[in-house]
Formats: structure tokens, C-alpha cells, sequence
DNA sequence: GTCGGTGCGGGAC
DNA sequence: GTCGGACGAATTCGG
DNA sequence: CCGAATTCGTCCGACGTCCCGCACCGAC
């Protein structure tokens, strides 16, 4: 089959300087109690409020009327995914119908009339396996897209179920749906997928499901549970190469070459030549295995995880092989996360309520489900309980039963990117809004339940990791900021590390040092102060559904400011650009990387986080056009991409040059920023400056060394939120501490500058002075 | 057998 | 964290 | 007024620095 080289694609506001004049009056503000002032009660935050104040398929499907089985996937469908429906209304024979076998049964399967587009999938899974020199076959994006764009592909059914009693599920009919979803990029038709997948094992078990769905979302346990898998690429290495009998090298080298894990395991059970055929997996018997990874430690505990890893790969065909090792990674890489499970999950769970019709039901009808698991599941984010609770009580009420409950934690809302003052006016238009500093700490979710003389603190992070250990003393402060009538609560907070002597912000970098596990409160060594804007929950009642308006005045009601521990965001809630502008100028000045702009009222105003996911709006000086820190650095090396990037190289080193030394100080690695026709043509034009060795004057750390070096003879502008103060890069080394170099944070590429040579990049004095001038380290 | 260095995993941003 | 690409839905444009 | 073209919002997966905790390993 003809397949199209890597495609290329095309494609490619400022800020006005207010300053004018202002009607400044008033509004300065304050932040009560954060330096010097402290007048840390109430009274002078909270008073002014008003002014603003602070802060598959089977072998052969026999029971299935051929008629009623092919269903068109979408494709025209009008409703959301709809499309195909299908019936699988055997069950009832002996089961045994659906046996199958790992090898080639795709074609046969389906039903003639598509012998076309059973080619077509055909092919793309060949085409793996027959072009394999060009890797680039194997990206999803033009797999399919070019074969048939015009008709639309056929859910193919997948039946490899068995429904007898007792009988797992096996791991291989998930495989193949994801083999099948792989080879689309088509939303709708992703969704309609998995979706079916889930309808049919939904009806034989819930357990099963649930782990089906765990195994969909690459996630062993909730987060909150901190069960972790503990595996990495050079435990899957590892385990590869003892699985298919290689030295770790030779897998190691392949991996570099095919930038992908999954893909390296399958070619290299399809060279071995096995024996015998494996007890073929069930679903649960992999997801339970992961479990049982998940939970080893200690002492030798990598080699058992090795053993278990090794021995489930065994049991494998070569694709489950292929998507067994990518669940390890923590990635399916095929196009389908967590929210779009979730909504297969709900359209699966209301068409088993409608009796496995699907037809009946209307967009809306789908739609709803969808709100209801997404906002359940946002509040409440436990699988095995939702489902359970949907098994119960139907997927339209399930938000009776799985409410929002202090100690488990909340999906955070979050903020969409804002590049300019001007767009938010145009976004809100005539809505009042207000505007917080952003802090540049930790979100934290402080979650608290008195009951009787029992108290109960607990500390999320923003992605519900729970870090109460790491936050001993925010925990036992609660009764100072807590209000007197305050039994229980919720707040969204920014946890931000604090210089108590100066009553001084510190860096994010001192942040991150502190202990994660803190036995004893007295040896903390980095204070922290908490920075509230929201309330979710108090006493009893969840408030997420309140407009911001009256959260913000609960949350000032309830709690006070207590010095060095915890304070308002500083807020001022405006109207025009100018002051915008402004504040934005000041929450800098304080060390604070822009700003949240939130609307005060209305429905868009409460905290949802599934439904919208970002209702909020982040200003960072860095996101102007023109502002914020810009250097010039010079290309000296490259990494291999991996995954969509295979072909390409990943990644670039950069270098700073330093006209002392006369030599190329390495300063960081870029990844992002880059369109695919940069990648393609970047590629091009670097690899004739090519050389195998790095030149004597590139100072560098074996820790980033790349895969291929350049000659010095490029220089990009790359754009930065910050400098920070690094163990592994050369940067500046020396001139600022004795034993470390200077890097940048969130680096990205901008653009060529063909104007300049390498002895005119960015030098390394700049880079010393650009990192003194973040007033933060004094 | 203990101790410190190193490399990996995972989590912040 | 930042960023670009693909989809699908919403909105605008052009005949 | 309707279909085509364009814009917008959402989702996904590439990739960044730095840090701690843990398992491992070699030196003593």
C-alpha cells in the first residue's frame, strides 16, 4: 500500500501599554496582612470588600443476523455517536460461539458487503508489519486518511466475548478494539468504538467493566490512592528483553530506532517462534496483575515486577504484547483518554438502559448521560463506586448517590490561556469579573470534617495526589484561619513558599525542595503560606454550584487571614483594559506569574469543572507577544522523537555562548513550539551540520547528552516564563553559584533567526544577568 | 552489614 | 507546564 | 436562503526543568 510520507501541514495580539493616565484612585490592593501591615484580622481585608480587596470480532459470529450487524459507525449519524448499532442478542446459545483465536480471524469475520474496508484495515495493520522500514507508516494520523476518506469505516463488531458463565473476558477482544481505534482519528467513531465494546461487557460483569475501564485509562487505582505501578522504561527494557530472549542492548538500540516500546515487543515476539499457545489473558487477570505491580516494594521488588511483567508477556499474542507494554507506560498513545472513555462509558451505560437500543434514543438523550458521568466523576472520582452506582441506580441518577464529599478529592477547575487585556473585555463582554494574583506555588486542596472532638484534614494536589503528609503544618493551622462555626470545608487554595522573616513570596524552585514526607513539623524547612480564592464545600453543603460571587463571600466570611500562614488572593474586580493592564504590571511586581480573570456571576460563574473544562482565564506577562524573557541560543544536538515524532528528532539541545571561555554552554532542551513542517524542515536543514563527536568547546553534562550532534552554526529564538538555578546544564556556570549553571523553565521555540550567527546568540553573562534580574532570588 | 552515590519513577510546574 | 494538529460544532460568508 | 468556508472549542499527545523518595550497587 502506498503510504504518503509524513504529511506536512501549514499553518501558522499585542497588548497596549496602558500606563496612560488612570483614574488610579483607589483600588490599591492590599493585601492586608502580607508584609508589614498584618493587621492580619479581618477587619481591614474583609471590610472593604467592596472596593476589592484581597484577596474485533469473532471468528465467525453465528448467531448474529448479518443484516443487523453491520452497522455503520457514525458517519452520518446525526446524533453524537450514535451510529452503530448493533445486536448482540446471542448470549443465549452456548456460548461458544465466539471462540477465538489469536491469529489472523479479522477478515473473516465481518460481513462481505465490506470486503473494501476490511482490506483497508487489513492493510493498515500489515502495513506495520510489511513496510516496517518506514516507521512513518505506522502514524495513526495517515494510516487511514488517506485510504478512504470518503466512506465511512464500519464499526466492525467485536465479539470475542464469551458469555458464558464464568468466563472472562479476554484481553485480546480489548486489543483489538484499540487496534481498531488506533487506526482512526476520527472522534466520533473513537468514541463509538470503545463505547460498543463497553455495551457488551456491561451486560455480562461489573467487575470486569470497571476494570475494562481502568485498563482504558491507563490507571491502576485513583490518584488520591497513590497506588503507582512503579514502572518505567528501563524496567519494561528490561522485561522485554527477557521476555523475547534478547540482550537488553539490542532492545534498547531497536527502541531508539522504532520510538515506541509497544512496537519493539511486538516485532520481537513475532520473531520468536512459540511453541505452544499461551492460556490466552482475560482482562481482569491483567488488570489484577497490574495491581499486584503496582503494590510490590521493598527490597528486590524489581526484580519481581521484571518476573510478573515478563511472565504476562508470555501469555501474550502480539499485539495484546503491544498494548500490554503501552498500559505499563502510562499511555495508550491511540487517540483515546480519560474523557472520551467516559463519555463511551455513559452513552454505553444509557443504551443498556434503553434495552440495548440505541436507536430510540436522542442526542440529547446521550448528551445527558454524558454531563451526569462527567460531573459525578469530577466529584466523586472513584470508577468501581460510579459504576456500581450506575449498575443501581441508572446512569441519569447517579448524581443523587456520588455527591461531592470532603476527604475525597475534587477535580480542580481550571484556567484557558489568555494572550492579551483586550480579548477578555471582548470574552466577558459587560459581564463583571474579577481578577486574582496567580500565585506561583502548589494548588492545594484543603479538604476538613470536625465531627464531634474528631478532626480530619486532608490535602490534595492538583491532580488529587494526596499530599497531606507534605503539608503537616498547613494541617494543623485550619483552626486559626477556620472561623468559629466551622465544622467542614473545602477550599481551593495556591500553596506558596514564604520567607516569614521579610513576610516575602519565594521561588517556585524553593517550593519543590521541601520534604514530601514530613515526620515532625519542626523540620520543615521550607515555610509555606496559602493562598485562598475559592470555597467549595462548608458545613454540610456543597457550594460548587453558587455563582463565584457568593463562594468569594463565604470564603471571606468564614475564614481569616492569619499572618505567615494564610491570606486572600488579592483580587480587585474591574471593567477596563487599562486596569487590567495594570494589575497585571503589579501582581508581577509581587512575584506572581499574572493573572485569573474569573467571571463573579451567573451560571458560568460556578465551579464545573467537567462540564466547561476551563471556564477560567490565566494572564501571564509571558503569553504577550514581545514580553517576557526571549533568548538566542544555538543548536547543538538532537534526541530521536518518540511516538508521533518518530522520524523526526524529538527534541533539540541548545547552548548559550560564552566569548570568555569561547566556548557553547548547554542551557536546555527544547521539545515545543515547533510545527510539523518545522520538525520535518529543521531536521533537514541540521542534519548537514552534522558531526559525530561534540566539539572541544561545547560544554555539556553526559546527563544531556544528545543522540546526534551538530556543528554550531544555527541560532533560534526561544522564549521562557523563567531562569532557574540548574545542577545540569552549563549555562552561566559559575557566575552565580559556584556549582551550577543557569536553565530556563518552559522553554519553546519561537523562531529562526537567520540574522544572527552562533557567536551572537544570547551570552552568557546575559543569561547571568537575565537570572539576577528575577528580583524572586534577590 | 552499613553508607553514600546513582539512576529511575513520578509528581509539581 | 507549552504547544500544534485533528475533529466536530458553530458561525459567517457568498452566491 | 442554503451550502460552503471559516472560526472556535475540545481533546490528545508530543515535549521542557527540577525535585524528592526509593531501590540498587559498590566501597568500605
Amino acid at each position: 500500500m502506498k503510504q504518503p510520507l509524513l504529511a506536512s501541514f501549514f499553518g501558522k495580539g499585542g497588548m497596549a501599554k496602558a500606563k496612560t493616565s488612570k483614574p488610579a484612585d483607589s483600588e490599591k490592593p492590599t493585601n492586608d496582612s502580607s508584609s508589614k501591615s498584618s493587621g492580619d484580622d479581618d477587619s481591614a481585608v474583609v471590610n472593604d470588600m467592596d472596593v476589592d480587596k484581597q484577596a474485533a470480532k469473532a471468528e465467525d459470529e453465528p448467531e448474529l443476523d448479518v443484516g443487523k450487524l453491520d452497522i455503520k459507525s457514525n458517519s452520518s449519524s446525526d446524533k453524537p455517536a450514535t451510529g452503530t448499532k448493533r445486536r448482540i442478542v446471542d448470549s443465549d446459545d452456548d456460548g461458544s460461539a465466539t471462540e477465538f483465536s489469536d491469529k489472523e480471524d479479522t477478515g473473516s469475520a465481518t460481513d462481505p458487503s465490506d470486503a473494501e474496508e476490511e482490506q483497508e484495515a487489513a492493510a493498515a495493520a500489515a502495513a506495520s508489519a510489511a513496510s516496517k522500514k518506514k516507521k512513518r507508516a505506522a502514524k495513526p494520523a495517515l494510516k487511514k486518511a488517506k485510504g478512504a476518506p470518503v466512506k465511512v469505516k464500519k464499526a466492525e463488531p467485536i465479539t470475542l466475548i464469551d458469555t458464558k458463565e464464568g468466563k472472562k473476558i479476554p484481553f485480546l477482544a480489548l486489543c483489538k478494539v484499540f487496534e481498531a481505534i488506533e487506526a482512526t482519528t476520527k472522534r466520533l467513531e473513537i468514541t463509538a468504538l470503545i463505547r460498543d465494546f463497553f455495551v457488551q461487557v456491561m451486560d455480562i460483569d461489573k467487575e470486569e467493566l470497571t476494570d475494562a475501564v481502568m485498563l482504558c485509562i491507563a490507571k491502576v487505582a485513583p490518584d488520591h490512592e497513590g497506588i503507582e505501578l512503579g514502572i518505567g522504561e528501563s524496567i519494561l527494557l528490561k522485561s522485554i528483553a527477557s521476555a523475547t530472549g534478547r540482550q537488553i542492548q539490542k532492545v534498547k538500540q531497536e527502541h531508539q530506532a522504532l520510538g515506541d516500546l509497544g512496537v519493539v515487543v511486538e516485532r520481537g515476539k513475532s520473531n520468536q517462534n512459540t511453541m505452544f499457545k499461551p492460556k490466552p489473558l482475560s482482562i481482569s487477570k491483567v488488570f489484577h496483575t497490574f495491581r499486584e505491580i503496582a503494590t510490590t516494594s521493598g527490597s528486590s521488588s524489581i526484580q519481581k515486577k521484571t518476573g510478573l511483567i515478563t511472565g504476562l508477556l508470555g501469555a501474550c499474542t502480539n499485539v495484546e504484547s503491544k498494548y500490554l507494554i503501552r498500559s505499563l507506560e502510562g499511555r495508550l498513545r491511540i487517540g483515546l483518554a480519560e474523557s472520551t472513555v467516559q463519555t463511551a462509558l455513559a452513552h454505553a451505560a444509557r443504551i443498556r438502559e434503553n434495552d440495548g437500543d440505541s436507536d430510540s434514543l436522542a442526542p440529547e438523550d446521550f448528551l445527558q448521560a454524558t454531563e451526569n458521568l462527567k460531573q459525578v466523576l469530577s466529584e466523586f472520582p472513584v470508577y468501581t463506586h460510579v459504576i456500581d452506582s450506575i449498575y443501581k441506580y441508572g446512569i441519569n441518577d447517579i448524581a443523587n448517590h456520588c455527591t461531592l464529599t470532603p476527604t475525597l478529592p475534587v477535580k480542580p477547575m481550571l484556567a484557558k490561556i489568555e494572550k492579551a487585556a483586550d480579548d477578555i473585555l471582548r470574552r466577558f463582554e459587560g459581564k463583571p469579573f474579577t481578577c486574582e494574583f496567580k500565585y506561583d506555588g502548589e494548588r492545594s486542596q484543603i479538604h476538613y470534617v470536625a465531627d464531634g472532638d474528631e478532626t480530619q484534614c486532608v490535602i490534595f494536589s492538583r491532580n488529587a495526589e494526596n499530599n497531606t503528609a507534605k503539608y503537616p503544618d498547613i494541617a494543623s493551622s485550619v483552626k486559626e484561619f477556620a472561623g468559629p462555626n466551622v465544622k467542614s470545608f473545602i477550599l481551593d487554595c495556591e500553596a506558596v513558599a514564604w520567607d516569614k522573616i521579610n513576610g516575602k513570596i519565594r521561588s517556585f524552585q524553593t517550593l519543590s525542595s521541601r520534604k514530601r514526607k514530613v515526620e515532625n513539623e519542626a523540620e520543615i524547612t521550607v515555610g509555606v503560606c496559602c493562598f485562598a480564592f475559592d470555597l467549595l464545600y462548608l458545613n454540610g453543603e456543597a457550594l460548587i454550584r453558587m455563582p463565584l460571587r457568593k463562594r468569594r463571600e463565604l470564603l471571606r466570611e468564614h475564614f481569616v487571614p492569619v499572618q505567615n500562614k494564610f491570606q486572600f488572593a488579592i483580587s480587585k474586580d474591574l471593567t477596563e483594559v487599562e486596569d487590567i493592564q495594570e494589575f497585571l504590571e503589579l501582581s508581577i511586581e509581587e512575584n506572581c506569574e499574572g493573572l485569573m480573570i474569573k467571571t463573579l456571576d451567573g451560571s458560568t460563574s460556578s465551579y464545573e469543572p467537567s462540564k466547561r473544562s476551563m471556564n477560567w482565564l490565566k494572564l501571564k506577562k509571558d503569553y504577550v507577544d514581545g514580553l517576557g524573557d526571549s533568548l538566542d541560543l544555538v543548536v547543538i544536538g538532537a534526541y530521536f522523537g518518540k511516538g508521533k515524532r518518530v522520524g523526526a528528532y524529538g527534541a533539540y539541545l541548545l547552548a548559550c555562548y560564552d566569548p570568555d571561555r569561547e566556548e557553547y554552554q548547554a542551557i536546555c532542551k527544547i521539545g515545543t513550539g515547533f510545527s510539523d513542517a518545522d520538525l520535518e524542515s529543521h531536521k533537514e536543514k541540521l542534519d548537514e551540520s552534522r558531526i559525530s563527536a561534540p566539539k572541544p568547546y561545547y560544554a555539556f553534562s553526559e546527563k544531556t547528552k544528545p543522540d546526534i550532534w551538530f556543528a554550531p552554526t544555527v541560532v533560534w529564538e526561544v522564549k521562557a516564563a523563567d531562569l532557574s538555578l540548574s545542577p545540569i546544564y552549563q549555562a552561566a556556570y559559575g557566575e552565580i553559584d559556584p556549582s551550577k549553571g543557569v536553565s530556563l523553565r518552559f522553554p519553546r521555540f519561537i523562531r529562526i533567526r537567520d540574522d544572527k550567527t552562533p557567536e551572537m546568540a544570547t551570552s552568557s553573562t546575559q543569561v547571568a544577568e537575565m537570572y539576577e534580574s528575577q528580583k524572586i532570588n534577590h
